[in-house]
Formats: structure tokens, C-alpha cells, sequence
DNA sequence: TTGTATGCGTTATCAA
DNA sequence: TTGATAACGCATACAA
């Protein structure tokens, strides 16, 4: 494996392991034309590689940043993972990757193996349930961003998307349509899922703001796998809304199964608006009207505040990054279908 | 920051460092209940976290691997990536993700940096231009195992679908529909891009197998941006194939693009199957027939590959995978539509 | 311009 | 049953 170290190269070279390492940091001043090339011919002859580790030991850094997230194959949190990697590449920094599946027993045994691993810091979508774990982290004065959520008395950098907003777009865009009887899909509620909670709640609020009614079965708040069903007894009834709003790709998904099955008509018989822009939103028919995120600058932004606070003591800041309405045919104004 | 150190736990337990490192690795032996005890309180008291860095130092070990892929975007390696975790998870192993773009410049600049780091295997999707470099690793004895692409004169473990197949049970599939002019889109050639090129000869050697005619107009391998341009053109000129075979999922999307834009019916006016089965595949209309990848075996079988390696030496594999064909709607039987 | 000595936080060997 | 001491591979202050 790896044998040669610094003191080979030293021997080889006829100098000493500070001049090697002298070389290696670059600190050529006071070094003679001819020392130099006899270290790197050494070093060349050897395929002598430095070990890192080593220097991390010394230097207390590693360059090495941890991620924490709750699964990455949700496409939001792929998209934050490689703008942070592309930052980091700038920086010759490393990522390591861990997912949680939102369980706090895994994001505690990873927060603290990166900790031992010592790790320059955090990039973590925390499950919000290790409170005392993410407090210790703070006083320890560990760079750490939180991303998606914030956590309650948790005094910490976060970058969130701007879920009223996000909501608000879709909600005025459908009533500039013409729509009245809106309902929403989403997710169980829990309150520690703060995009979630904060999107039900402005649903609520831009109905409410635009003095719409608020029917409770319109609002659909259940385990993914039985949305479908709740929109089919609504159906059955002839009960449906005119227009549904899907908190995020997920509960799209299940809108247009439903629609599938019961061979539905977009926007027609039921007009449809989602927060993420799903990749195949474009080529659908008819193509959806989505509110894309800003995964990326999501991405970028975390990684930019992680490091400005390895550069230094920063104070936390909350930063809620803007929605973009992404108008296609899902939800164009209605046409003279009556009621 | 970190400063608590083994030391400091020795001297408020009143114990030497040895006998906390010997605590802390759970050779508890020899070891007097009451010496247990007070190392327990004095951890707890400190809130002592060993430094891993100086540990691996020691033992040559990092209990981290480096997984190099091309865009952690693409679902497939989204998937694989997931498996890779899953299973490091299990081994209580940390995984660093590198993006190269399939830029052999980033490539090796990660083995090298990765190396240095003292990761103790590698999962590369290579791109296949860096062959003195692997040639090295494979020389050190790196554990290391590729994925999606071998190189040519690398004899290393490599995962890779089973790509003639893939195809094939696609074009027997389209044939036994009773689809004879079928055409292909792919992106361009290259001959190191392995799976594109093993699909793509997969496809002439079916359509010579079945004694149906290869028409050059109908194999479009060309930049993805181009393609709906040449299906364009072909339709214009009422060339168009009955059945498009697309190598991946970004293909389809154009097809699926040209589809809407001409307003076709699938598969009436042109029936479609592809490879990876892409999530809208279902709730598209008409559903998608697809040939799906194994990716989370994929990743699976590296990963055992690689702990493999890392146990012990064992003789370099091939792997090949298999697809699996999800019949749908989109390539079903001609009806009556004449030619 | 280069070398010596020391320390980073562990683990391992060997005594005690 | 526990402790002293020497590595691990590199960086750095200071000496030469």
C-alpha cells in the first residue's frame, strides 16, 4: 500500500524531511534551484504521495465538509448535493455524504462520527429531533447550516425556500385563473416538517386572504400511497375541487395517477399546480404549471455560509431563498365548463 | 473547537492514556470495575470525543471511501449512490462523492486528492482517459472497483448492466409487437462511452438477427439538443420509423418532446421503449413501456466488491447485471394503422 | 538555505 | 491490572 513517506523522499534527496515538507507547502523562497529539483526528482522517482491524514492530525483540518440529508434520492436534495459539491471543488474541499431517512438515531451516530472524524463542518437537513446534540454542536463552535428546516431554539445559519411565497404564487396565479374551489395535497402534517407545516398554513391563509371557502375534506393531508383514494371518494361524490394544489413532486405524482385512472381531463375536468418542478413537466400533456425551487442556490448559498463561518465567527441568519412560478398549461384559466 | 483530548481524560480519571485507549476500544479485560467507572465519568464529564484523524494515522485506516461519479444528477447514480451508502452505513463507513463531469482532469485530481486523504477504496464511474492513473492504484493495491464502464487493459472488478441484453429484450419485445421499421436516438458515439456503444451495436446486430432492414436515417446518435430536430425532418419527409428504441433517458425525453410537439400518438403514430425506467413512466399517457436498471443492485455488488477487496486479495471480476423490461402501453401492438 | 527537535492525539509494545 | 514510551507522517519554531 502506501510505504514512501516523507523521510524516503528526504533520504533520497539528500535533505532533510523539513525541506521536503518546505517543498511541499510551496515555500520556495529560501530554497536552491538545485535542492528543489533533486525533492522532486525524489519525489517523482518514489511516486511519493503526502499523507494527508497526517497533516490533518497537525493542522486540525481536513478540508473534508459533512452532509447530512434525508435521502438523496429526493431530486431536491440531489440538486442542493451537487451545487455544494461544485463549491467545494472550488475550494479543494470534500463532501461526505450520509442519509438520515429522516430517522434522529442515524443523524445522531453521523453527526458524531463526522465530529470525530473531524470534519470542517456541516451542511445538515436536520430531522429536528436532537436538539441537545445540535446545541453541543454550537457551543463547540462547529461551522453548521441547516437546510429545508429550521429547528426551534436552535441559533444556526438556515437556508429554506420561501414556502409562503411559494405558495402564495400558486394560489394567486389559480385565482387570477378564475378558480375558487381549491383543495391541496400533501403529506401527513407534522410540525417539525417545516416546509410542509408552512405551506399547508398559507394554503389556509391565501384562501382565507382572498375570501374563498375553506373546505376541510379539500384539504388532504394523508400518507402518500392513500391520496389517490381520498381524491377518488371525492370524486365519487362529485365532490371535487376545480382546481388541487400539490405541496410537492410526491403528492403530484399521486394527482396524476388519480387523474390517469379516472381518465380526468387537465385542466378541465381539474386543474392542477405543484411546488417542484418535476423533470417531465415540460412534456406532459398538458404540460403542468409548476413553482420550481432554487435548489441550487439553495446549495450555493449553504455552502457559501459554511464557509465564510470556517473563515471566522459570523452571526446566524436565516435566509429564505425565492420561488419561481413556472407558468405552462395545467392550470390555464378555466373554459366555460359550468359551475 | 475540539480540545479535550485523551490526556485529559487519563488525568481527571487518574488513570494513564493507555489504559483510556484500551477503555476506548473496549478491552475491558483486565480492567477493574472502579478504573471502568471513572474513565466512563470522566468521558461523560468532558464530553470527550475521540479524534478519529490521529486514529487512523495510526492504524492506517479510514474507514471512508471515495465514490467518483460523472453527475450525481443522473439517477441512475443517484440510485447507486444510495446502495453504495446504504451498505457503508451498515459498515458504519463514511462515503466522499466527487463529480468529475466526465472530465478526466477532475478525475484524476480526485484520485490523487482522494488518495492523499488515505480513502480506503474507490467506487469509480471512470471516464476512462486517466489509464496510467488506474493502472498505478491497481499497482498499490487500492481496492477499487468501476462502475457503469471498464477500460480497456484495466484489470479491475467492474459492475456494469448487462447492455446487449437490455436491448435485446427491448427490440424482441417491439418485433414480437409485430413493429418492423424501427428506429434508434442515442447521443453520439464514442467508443469509450461503453454503454452507448454496446447498445447501440446491440441494435444492429437485433435488427440483423430478425433479418429487418438498418436504415442509417433511422440510427440518430447525435447530440441530445439536435434529436427532436432529426425526428423533425424525418417526419417531414414522411420517413418517420414505427418504433422508436431510446438508449436512455435523456433520449426519450426528446422523443417524448418531438412527440408533443407534432401532437402524435404513441404508439399509434410511433410507439417508444427505452431504457431506465424513468418515474413519470406510469402516470404518463400512454404509459411507458421501459427496460429498467438494477441500480441499487448495481451498487450493492460494488460496494461487496470493494469491502471484498479491502479484506483480502481476490482475482478482479466482471459483472453484468441484469434489466428488467416493465411492459406498458407505449410499445403495444400496432392496430391496423396501415404502413 | 537547510537541519534538529518537538508535538499533533492516538495505538501498541512491553514492563511493572 | 495499569503505565511508560515509542511510533504514525507531517509541520513548524528555532538553530545552524
Amino acid at each position: 500500500m502506501q510505504k514512501v513517506t516523507m523521510a524516503d523522499v528526504a533520504k533520497l534527496a539528500n535533505v532533510s524531511k523539513s525541506t521536503v515538507s518546505q517543498y511541499l507547502n510551496k515555500r520556495y523562497e529560501y530554497m536552491s534551484e538545485e535542492t528543489r529539483r533533486r525533492i522532486a526528482g525524489a519525489i517523482e522517482q518514489l511516486q511519493y504521495r503526502p499523507n494527508v491524514i497526517a497533516r490533518s492530525l497537525k493542522q486540525k483540518s481536513t478540508a473534508t465538509i459533512g452532509v447530512i440529508v434525508f435521502n438523496i434520492l429526493h431530486m431536491l436534495t440531489t440538486q442542493v448535493l451537487r451545487a455544494i459539491e461544485d463549491m467545494c471543488q472550488q475550494h479543494d474541499f470534500h463532501v461526505i455524504v450520509c442519509n438520515t431517512d429522516d430517522d434522529p438515531e442515524k443523524e445522531k451516530k453521523y453527526i458524531d462520527m463526522l465530529w470525530a472524524k473531524q470534519v470542517d463542518g456541516f451542511i445538515i437537513f436536520p430531522t429536528g429531533k436532537n436538539v441537545d446534540l445540535y446545541k453541543r454542536m454550537i457551543e463547540a463552535r462547529l461551522p453548521v447550516v441547516f437546510v429545508d428546516r429550521t429547528v426551534e431554539g436552535i441559533d444556526v445559519d438556515a437556508v429554506l425556500l420561501d414556502n409562503e411565497r411559494a405558495v402564495q404564487l400558486g394560489m394567486h396565479y389559480l385565482i387570477e385563473q378564475g378558480y375558487k374551489h381549491i383543495g391541496l395535497v400533501a403529506p401527513p402534517f407534522a410540525p417539525h416538517v417545516i416546509p410542509r407545516t408552512e405551506r399547508i398554513n398559507a394554503f389556509r391563509y391565501a384562501l382565507r386572504e382572498a375570501n374563498l371557502p375553506i373546505k376541510e375534506e379539500w384539504i388532504i393531508t394523508e400518507q402518500v400511497k392513500h391520496i389517490s383514494g381520498r381524491l377518488d371518494a371525492l370524486l365519487q361524490r362529485n365532490k371535487l375541487p376545480e382546481a388541487i394544489f400539490a405541496i410537492n413532486d410526491l403528492t403530484l405524482m399521486e394527482v396524476l395517477t388519480f387523474v390517469k385512472r379516472r381518465q380526468l381531463t387537465i385542466p378541465h375536468d381539474i386543474a392542477l399546480i405543484s411546488i417542484d418542478d418535476v423533470p417531465f413537466a415540460s412534456i406532459y400533456t398538458p404540460s403542468l404549471t409548476t413553482i420550481a425551487q432554487p435548489a441550487f442556490e439553495m446549495g450555493e448559498k449553504a455552502t457559501e455560509r459554511l464557509f465564510m463561518q470556517m473563515g471566522g465567527e459570523i452571526s446566524p441568519q436565516m435566509f429564505r431563498l425565492a420561488p419561481k412560478l413556472i407558468e405552462r398549461d395545467s392550470a390555464k384559466k378555466r373554459g366555460d365548463k359550468g359551475e
